[in-house]
DNA sequence: TTGTCATATCGAAGGCTGTCAATATAGACT
DNA sequence: AGTCTATATTGACAGCCTTCGATATGACAA
């Protein structure tokens, strides 16, 4: 090899698209395309990390598969061992990021996951 | 009205399919689809924890479109206006998280996307 | 109006995270 | 050996996040 120190390193060959592009392209389209902007990336973390709590996860996952498409906060602070506040408190957390939308009917508060959320 | 205060809420009926779970589904199937338990909220959370930062959003992108399909640090480094050492920890939290390889070839290390990251 | 139920907000405690300077490791050249 | 270069690790600090109890809000019932 005659590569020294100071030159710019090798670099392998591309020989094959990567299968993970793929997998990534289905979620962020435009992730692998080109090297996207600091204001795509603070969007897109802003996104992820409305996401990055298994709370939020589960109760998007019990929104998202509730027999109606919609879900009643007094249903799912029992289904988690956690204080009411602290219920309220993420759901907030997924209705700031734009992921569910929230609609008072009497008493009750239902949330439903909002169409388009993950567009970016 | 004839719901009492003490009485299970109304629910409305279900009409169609919400357009955003074709969304979510095209990056986490089983998000939707049925109440997921709570180890699989807890790997999905882990997961978008490595990608709730900006920094690390870019780092993929930027990586995932390099020429070669991967990029050397040094370039990375380059890229941001941050420590050497802050660049270098958000690569290892990629590490971790399974998101991105590392290989080593002379002085320089290279990363490049990990097949299979997203799946769940 | 007074009470009760469902939900949201506030304020505080503890833990986690991003960042850096300093240092360590490890390969490559002399 | 010694020195340089590229990258990783460590330790510290500031800010943020999750969680809770306490409290506020707002709707319904008596």
């Amino acid at each position: 090899m005659e590569t020294t120190l100071t030159s710019t390193p090798d670099r392998q060959a591309a020989e094959s698209p990567l299968p993970f592009v793929d997998e990534v392209a289905a979620c962020c389209p435009r992730l692998t395309d080109a090297p996207i902007s600091e204001e795509e990336a603070k969007a897109a973390a802003r996104l992820f990390k409305a996401l990055a709590d298994p709370v939020r996860v589960r109760l998007l996952s019990l929104i998202g598969s509730a027999g109606e498409g919609e879900a009643c906060v007094c249903d799912l602070v029992d289904t988690f061992d956690l204080a009411q506040p602290t219920v309220s408190h993420h759901l907030r957390v997924l209705l700031d990021a734009g992921l569910v939308e929230r609609e008072r009917r009497g008493s009750w508060a239902f949330y439903r996951l909002r169409a388009g959320a993950l567009d970016m």
